[in-house]
DNA sequence: GTGAAAGCGCTAACAA
DNA sequence: TTGTTAGCGCTTTCAC
């Protein structure tokens, strides 16, 4: 009751054990017997006795948080924020706490207090993965590391979903789709982009590919869509990559008198809700954002606690297509 | 070099002092003599030396953390990711870690461990706000929180921006200007529907406002406005508070043909990149969430290290109007 | 200006 | 099944 903060000790006196008594029965760890265990939580109860975490970090060297890693540069998306929000999750069930790491904060003096390290869209820039490497805890990454090799990682079939979508477009009349790339730095861009080409071949078709450096103005996006379809008026599908440029594509094909969904279908690697709303409705892959930070979590906490995880390190994540209007086609012009 | 991590006490057999000396010298406290200061960095970076935050979390009852809530509720906005930005490039600098916290990790067994917590948009509802203050941390707030005296707040001058803005749709013609409100919830939800009421009736037109809950479907907003023009067809200007809803009311008023920035003026109370590459591009107050969260993180540090914040606990934040061509407004057809 | 000793609260060995 | 002992690495008196 008194103001002090409350030990184990006073929890061990207060139930008549000893402290390794109380420590046991509160973690299930050693041998303790039912009723012990019963008379021990009630008493920590009682005394609101809350763990010191210091203490347990000392003693055990392990901190209860983890980290998440985020490039910066390409900060301004929903996806990001729903693969925290699935991390969270995740991570409070299990009584973890998350920290975000930037480049930043890595460069500092001291180090991030963390088990363990999710890494979402690694580049195959080295820098920042060397430091994360330092950190010395098990790193789980969304999408392999391109010169690593992470001690878990969670994948999404982005072949199979761009197969899919790029069979759609075919079906719905686009004889040449052309895809506004995000750079080939992550695992991601760069199997895009292969998958693309290879898509390409199999159709003898041209593969018409054109790239901006991340975190580009939109204004660049812009630009790349003018100029594409100057060099190349029979373009009749525009497939976007970076986070936005799907709206630029809009913007611009109106400009060019072209209407979106029948000249030219337009669809976006990765879903957000401002697709949705759009004149007309965006097509999309779904990249379940949420489901990925709970995914890369799990795996984490597997492997911080020494478990191998359920289902190994190797971890599929379901992705789908989001069929909308921007790629209705229409059958009076194609076909 | 040895595999074994480095303690202070290695340090100070290798620079050939004391433990103490190397603890002052390397955290500025105490009285050391410059040499020994020097002797001690250089000892303390040739063996590698990093000091064990657990052990100092123990002796200081600090843990080098901050932690920031968000509302579950509204999450799939730019602007928290913008705040979670600045908030995290401030703390770096600082060696803080931020962690995440969310209303889940509130109710589960364990207490999130940190030295002080930003709220950002506290929600009158308490249940939360009491388990925040459970912490028993410095609490700042980003907008001042319904029931509770935070120990420090970031606000901005949300009645100016407004009034700025409804004064530019009058200026554009705009003589009808409806508000669709966030709820009535968080102090901003609160302030803003007051200022346009006052506004309103300090022009002597009627207040038109329409509200949905947090986290509404934008489909719910969609409805909101249609009924809006149903009910009042003489609505002429449409400010927007909800994350996403100014993009519907594009594509709301694409279907009432009626031409936005020409016949109706649209403006968002929040800004971000979605609104810029619409067509028309939209109006909307930018908040400054990048500043804003560095705001937050400075006087939440002072606070934690027992310093005055510089400027007090109050801090103003500097926010502005962005215009553009959906507040463009059309000499012939109005005034 | 510097060092020795004490102890933060906890858990892992080991002994009983 | 339970208790005793010994630190984890650090900072903080306090004595020199």
């Amino acid at each position: 009751m008194a103001n002090r903060t409350v030990t184990i000790q006073d929890v061990a006196r207060y139930a008549g054990v000893s402290r390794t008594t109380v420590s046991d029965a509160l973690n299930g760890t050693g041998r303790v017997s039912e009723s012990t265990r019963e008379a021990v939580t009630r008493a920590a109860d009682e005394l609101g006795y809350r763990p010191n975490t210091a203490a347990k970090s000392l003693r055990t060297s392990t901190t209860g948080t983890i980290g998440i890693h985020l490039p910066e540069a390409m900060t301004r998306i929903d996806y990001y924020l729903q693969i925290i929000f699935g991390a969270l999750e995740t991570a409070a069930i299990a009584d973890v706490d998350v920290t975000l790491i930037t480049s930043r904060r890595l460069g500092g003096n001291a180090r991030p207090r963390v088990d363990g390290v999710i890494v979402i869209d690694p580049l195959s820039d080295d820098a920042i993965a060397q430091q994360l490497l330092d950190l010395d805890v098990p790193i789980v990454t969304l999408e392999q590391a391109p010169g690593q090799r992470p001690d878990g990682v969670v994948t999404a079939d982005h072949e199979g979903a761009l197969t899919e979508l790029l069979e759609h477009l075919g079906e719905r009349g686009a004889r040449a789709p052309a895809l506004l790339a995000s750079p080939a730095v992550t695992d991601w861009g760069v199997r895009i982009q292969q998958r693309y080409r290879e898509w390409c071949a199999g159709r003898g078709i041209p593969a018409l590919i054109t790239e901006r450096p991340f975190g580009s103005a939109p204004a660049s996006y812009a630009e790349a869509l003018r100029d594409l379809f100057a060099l190349r008026p029979d373009v009749d599908g525009v497939i976007c990559g970076p986070a936005g440029s799907a709206l630029v594509a809009l913007d611009v094909l109106e400009d060019l008198d072209k209407q979106v969904g029948r000249d030219v279908l337009v669809a976006a690697l990765v879903d957000s809700t401002s697709l949705v709303y759009t004149d007309p409705p965006i097509t999309a892959i779904d990249l379940s954002p949420r489901a990925a930070g709970a995914a890369c979590v799990e795996v984490l906490i597997d492997l911080v606690r020494g478990r191998r995880p359920r289902g190994g390190a190797d971890v599929p994540l379901p992705i789908r297509v989001e069929y909308r209007a921007s790629t209705a086609g229409d059958a009076t012009s194609y076909r």
